[in-house]
DNA sequence: CCATGTGAATGGATTCACAGCT
DNA sequence: AGCTGTGAATCCATTCACATGG
């Protein structure tokens, strides 16, 4: 869904001004109904006989999805997949701004990252509390990741972004969004297998 | 869907022998019919009254998604995804195989990650060739994502797990699978956001 | 009696198709 | 003509419900 914010975004800055949904549907693999009726979700925006005007529709789902204001966000754990997310200067420029980073290790706790000092997991309260934070990313061991969203969800935090490879529960309000690079590879390896398996289309 | 795969592994290394569809639904956030259904699509493993034999579900689940033999996989692209991957010990337990890592700067080329030794692209298609590689990890920015993907391609890989926030392209029978983490934090917020602004559950 | 497998029903999302605007 | 917005039709996935087997 915010994939069509990227591909308006690109299209901008290719000097674009309007889209058909046809051809928007034809960069996103979706077809032109299919577009126009999410669009139209949004309001009426387009134009009949001329396609859509991309700054509008832009500046109109950033309206819609609350992304014309900043969101404040902590990353608790700092390995290699949380230093990877803290230098990805894409969030920043997409609305999100890192407010604090966290780590329970005290070997890891002073040093820098991306320019950000590590912080201990004793200050994670304070800073979501005094940032007004509601989403969290965590990028910490298999073991460790309830307890974490436990801390988050206390603190405040209502929406988790979640790396480790394991199910959070979470009470009512709260979102959970996981990412799981196992699963990623295990889905491919399937379709792929499917494809070299059914390669005529027999379902 | 590969999370039946996990789910069965755990219980099994929890020492359970049988699992009822209603049982596996509670840990998997899917209702108990839902569970019967996909798992009767890989022929029928349960005993009525009894649930299902873990362990033969299992081999059933393995042998249907491939996941009976180890697939090779190349890396490509050492930064601090890259290198998160690379020491993801998880991989190999689940049957992936990392074979080469590779990168296209002269000053990472030669260093080790996890440790693996990171080559040059040059020994890229050599690689696939000789271990059959039929999976590639592209961990590499947005600008050279489409070069990386063609020569991948070009070398043999049919299926491709993409890092990069950039859609790629690829010619029919070639699978593509991407995470992208901006696309995921808005996807949270955007739940989030619903969930603020409909929390009486108004559509 | 417990739990599977599966036809039937339900619901939601995708696609079709067309009226209407430019 | 080109393209949108939208009801109608269609498709797909999930859920229900029940007959059947242990």
């Amino acid at each position: 869904m915010s994939l069509y914010l990227r591909e308006l975004q690109t299209r901008l800055e290719d000097g674009q001004e309007r889209v058909s949904s046809r051809a928007l549907g034809a960069s996103l693999g979706l077809t032109d109904a299919q577009i126009r009726k999410d669009l139209a979700l949004f309001g009426s925006l387009g134009q009949p006989g001329r396609g859509y005007q991309i700054i509008d529709v832009l500046k109109r789902l950033r309206q819609m999805m609350g992304r014309d204001q900043s969101w404040p966000v902590v990353v608790v754990g700092i390995g290699n997949i949380g230093r990877a997310i803290t230098s990805y200067g894409q969030f920043k420029t997409e609305g999100f701004d890192i407010v604090g980073v966290f780590d329970i290790d005290p070997k890891v706790v002073g040093t820098k990252s991306a320019g950000r000092v590590v912080r201990s997991m004793a200050d994670l309260r304070a800073t979501i509390v005094e940032h007004d934070v509601r989403l969290g990313v965590m990028t910490v061991p298999k073991a460790s990741a309830q307890d974490v969203a436990d801390q988050l969800i206390a603190a405040g935090v209502v929406g988790i972004l979640n790396f480790a490879p394991k199910r959070i529960t979470a009470p009512p309000g709260v979102s959970i969004v996981s990412v799981d690079f196992t699963v990623s590879l295990e889905q491919l390896a399937f379709q792929v297998w499917l494809a070299g398996n059914f390669e005529d289309g027999t379902k």
